[in-house]
DNA sequence: CCTTTTTGTAAAAACGTTTACATTTGGATT
DNA sequence: AATCCAAATGTAAACGTTTTTACAAAAAGG
């Protein structure tokens, strides 16, 4: 288990030529059987590792991949994360997980070593806004999750703007009016869509909007936290809340519990996205879900395929929507 | 930004040599101000990006390291790898992150690739349970959380003995005489020092052990969720219980709570490790909270540390021990 | 003004592979 | 027995760097 074993020692072992031993490794030309053995012996013996480096600086493909996230302690991501990693390894590949905290600048870092390092490609998803940067890839990237149009890039997404669309009517279809949004920034497609179908939902059931009940934040908890307790303190408070993501969900459950408010009685709620509370309270609470595990694997098999493709036949973006689920339980309340 | 400019074209575009573009490049070497300049110019203008692994070949380093942990969706895992990813890109490394499913096999088709890729260094929680496959490692590396005996490696640890020593003190302070632990295998050090501790305190005060009150499964929440109904089907059920880890612990509150019991009333609680459910039930569920993040943060530091040591000069092996936080919420009563 | 030292740069050899091309081998066909 | 062809193997050039060696030019010292 030494690494300084080249694959001239291998060769000189077993008394053939250094190309002799890459046949035989890579198994691309013929090879006698009789040298074959003879060189799978003295590979055997000597622990032979080949270097995948200088094969890389040859063939121009590093069978490394990476993988880019905002935050890798968010679970969401981290489903992401081990649907790439998972297929990835199934396929030959090792792959790189860097977490950009949602910085451009911290991106641009690794933009730069992953390509000092010739990822072969990226699954990202992207903290840059403007689709001129993702333009200039030079490398094949699949985003996933959050979309950016006219970047000229193929992309896994979900649909966003149908599950909170799902989400609302749900609660309209319960009896609700006064329905709160709690959501994140509108920079990228997975805010505006989700608020979208929101507004959608309660245009096509003909309810106003009301400002004061939509609360655009951060995707954090303490959004969700923060929002929902302003939210209650309303003159006229929301018989229902749409918590568009998983951290902004379980903030609203943390605050409703510490106003005393039961939720599913007091007030409805439905959330986009399973977390660990969502799931624990009683009632346990509705949730648009997604396919999580799925965007990432989903996301390194385009990806991959991609790579295949010898030819760089620039067709158009391949834009994939997963679909999603709206998982109904006891905390929408029916107003009859 | 493409990959495809060499030195090369950077020397003929600047009329230096390659050796030249080097030297400024990496700063080693004297070089003078004007060709310093002139050359950093030509890098800028035709985007050059070096290659790492070309250099790698040459230097024998490949600045990346490799964190591998048993599970990528286990909270307590992310949480170190995030503290590993940063120190390394503090110091300029790259880091892989491999999931083993904590299976000897996975960990071991890692291994191959890791050496195949000549990562610098790893850092590592490991699925092998033989100290003598620790022996043969041929590359710096620094175990976490488990610690095998014998291995001759360095390592970061909790204080995995005295945490649940003083869990369960506590829990004896609080009059309780009746208590359970739930507990993962007894493979590695986790589960061995955290029983020897609930072990210890009840000795100290001069409490029998009781076997049905010891339940010992895997680490996962069902196991916390089973072994918490059947221990509360006892005949003389227990008034207090010590979940040994964080998923375990998750697993005892949802049991308690379709059982109808209330923590810290019906039954006490103490668990190990943070979660989310601890923190959210009322009253708030007492642990024994660990660094985890430092210990990624310690690893790192101490696997590029130990890197920089030019000679290999075969010290003995370092097992730095962190401490740990016994944090008192409501869940435990006071039986006076 | 000549010698010695310092400084800046270039040339070329490595690093461990793959692969195009060249050569050898051996069996089949004349 | 001579010839040919395919199969098997060897040779050597790449890949993009770093680094050692060498050498010229400039600076310093006598």
């Amino acid at each position: 288990m030494t690494c300084d074993i080249t694959i001239k020692d291998v060769a000189k072992q077993a008394n053939v030529s250094v190309a002799t031993v890459s046949r035989v490794l890579n198994g691309l030309d013929r090879v006698s059987d009789q040298t074959r053995k003879k060189v799978l012996k003295v590979v055997k013996e000597l622990n032979y590792v080949p270097n995948t480096m200088a094969a890389s600086m040859i063939t121009k493909q590093t069978q490394m991949l990476a993988v880019v996230v905002p935050e890798i302690e968010n679970p969401f991501y981290t489903s992401v994360i081990k649907g790439t990693v998972n297929v990835a390894k199934e396929r030959g590949y090792n792959t790189f997980v860097f977490s950009t905290n949602d910085s451009e600048s911290e991106e641009d870092t690794f933009f730069e070593s992953s390509l000092r390092r010739n990822v072969d490609g990226i699954v990202l998803i992207g903290a840059h806004k403007d689709p001129v940067f993702y333009q200039k890839m030079n490398k094949p990237v699949i985003l996933v999750d959050r979309y950016i149009d006219g970047c000229g890039l193929d992309g896994v997404i979900i649909d966003n703007f149908g599950g909170a669309y799902e989400a609302t009517k749900y609660l309209i279809e319960y009896g609700h009016r006064d329905i709160a949004i709690i959501t994140g920034p509108q920079t990228f497609n997975d805010g505006t869509e989700r608020y979208w179908g929101y507004q959608q939902a309660l245009k096509d059931n003909g309810i106003e909007l009301v400002s004061d009940y939509q609360k655009h934040g951060d995707w954090f908890e303490n959004n969700g936290y923060q929002s929902t307790k302003e939210l209650m303190k309303l003159p006229k408070p929301p018989t229902a809340i749409f918590a568009a993501n998983n951290l902004i969900c379980q903030g609203t459950i943390k605050a409703l519990r510490d106003l005393d408010l039961t939720i599913g009685l007091d007030v409805s709620l439905v959330g986009f996205d399973a977390n660990d509370l969502a799931e624990f309270v009683k009632p346990r609470v509705s949730v648009v879900k997604r396919p999580t595990y799925e965007m990432g694997t989903h996301a390194a098999e385009m990806l991959i395929e991609k790579l295949k493709q010898v030819e760089k036949n620039e067709s158009f973006p391949k834009k994939v929507t997963l679909g999603v689920e709206l998982q109904k339980f006891g905390s929408v309340k029916y107003l009859g």
